[in-house]
DNA sequence: TTCAGATGTTGCCGTCGTCAACATACCGTA
DNA sequence: TACGGTATGTTGACGACGGCAACATCTGAA
């Protein structure tokens, strides 16, 4: 993980992780099949404290529209604060959860902190009738472009800190009843 | 592009493009300074077909409401269709662009495209008033969610063909007057 | 005490991106 | 027409990588 932050994925080397942990490079073929295997098992753990961000955002913020908005901020400053690691969690996602079931399940766990706020702000009338699922996808979808494109820098001239607000506000917008 | 598309950008060696082109692996760096160049060469060809793709859809649906979300699908149908490519475009784009300036015109001649129809749908009182530039990145990141989720495999049970209306007409709402 | 499984190590293979040195093709100028 | 520079292509090699196979060690239950 330290190697993940300071210098990408890319920079991630069996090799490097053996001497990091002053064991032999194929040693770690006894704890993960292949290199992917163990980049799934970083972002399964990538996903456990995300979704434990989002929680408690969601709660700490009165299960209410702020709860809401503050899981929105919180979703997109794990990412900036974590953007390698974010990408690991969601990059060829398809490939590494088919070889760890562990990830597919705390990914849907992180996926369900938002759906149940959904629901359960549709159940006291501030949000819009309609499949929550659905509705947390669309949520889930613009903080996740949202965050992707922040971190890819791809927000040349306008930063993120002025951004959010105003993308925060637009959900709200889309979502309410 | 053809190995792209079929296996993926990992699979993408500088010896096969070689062999791909009948030419020796080392003649390629005539052409390109190093493999991430000509990633990023892909990446600027694909915005441009990209941002040909958005422009006929907001033309061809009347500039208006109907033009706006054939834009949304077109722009999610574009990734469907080309994974590979999608990902080779919003991948990593800090480090390619860096060094392909031709990148970053493509990519933001491309999304141009949505600030132009978000203001001239301002002008005509179609769209809420407010900074042009900063709505169209929340739908640019909404539908870049969505579209990337859809790649990744993580609408698991919620096929994209059902959950593209709901989401085009969610952002209407965020934008709308 | 023994022995099977878990864990770690060394040596090796094929592949990759890339550089250096060398060869050839093209094209404007003397 | 001859020449020379530039663009382009080729071969060979290097270091680093992911990953296998064979061998060594360590641990805990019978």
């Amino acid at each position: 993980m330290a190697t993940i932050r300071a210098h990408g994925v890319d920079a991630l080397t069996m090799r490097d992780v053996g001497v990091r942990l002053r064991v032999s490079r194929t040693a770690l073929y006894r704890h993960f099949a292949d290199k992917t295997a163990l980049l799934a098992a970083v972002a399964a753990d990538g996903f456990r404290v995300f979704r434990l961000a989002l929680t408690d955002a969601w709660e700490s913020g009165g299960r209410g529209r702020p709860g809401f908005e503050a899981m929105g901020v919180a979703y997109v400053r794990f990412a900036l604060a974590n953007p390698s690691h974010y990408r690991v969690m969601f990059g060829g996602f398809e490939t590494k959860a088919a070889c760890d079931p562990e990830l597919s399940t705390q990914a849907g766990s992180a996926f369900q902190v938002l759906v149940q706020a959904l629901a359960e702000m549709q159940a006291s009338g501030l949000v819009r009738a309609g499949d929550a699922a659905a509705l947390a996808m669309f949520v889930w979808a613009t903080v996740h472009g949202t965050a992707m494109l922040a971190i890819d820098g791809q927000l040349a001239g306008a930063p993120i800190e002025g951004l959010l607000p105003l993308v925060v506000d637009r959900i709200w917008d889309a979502v309410r009843a």
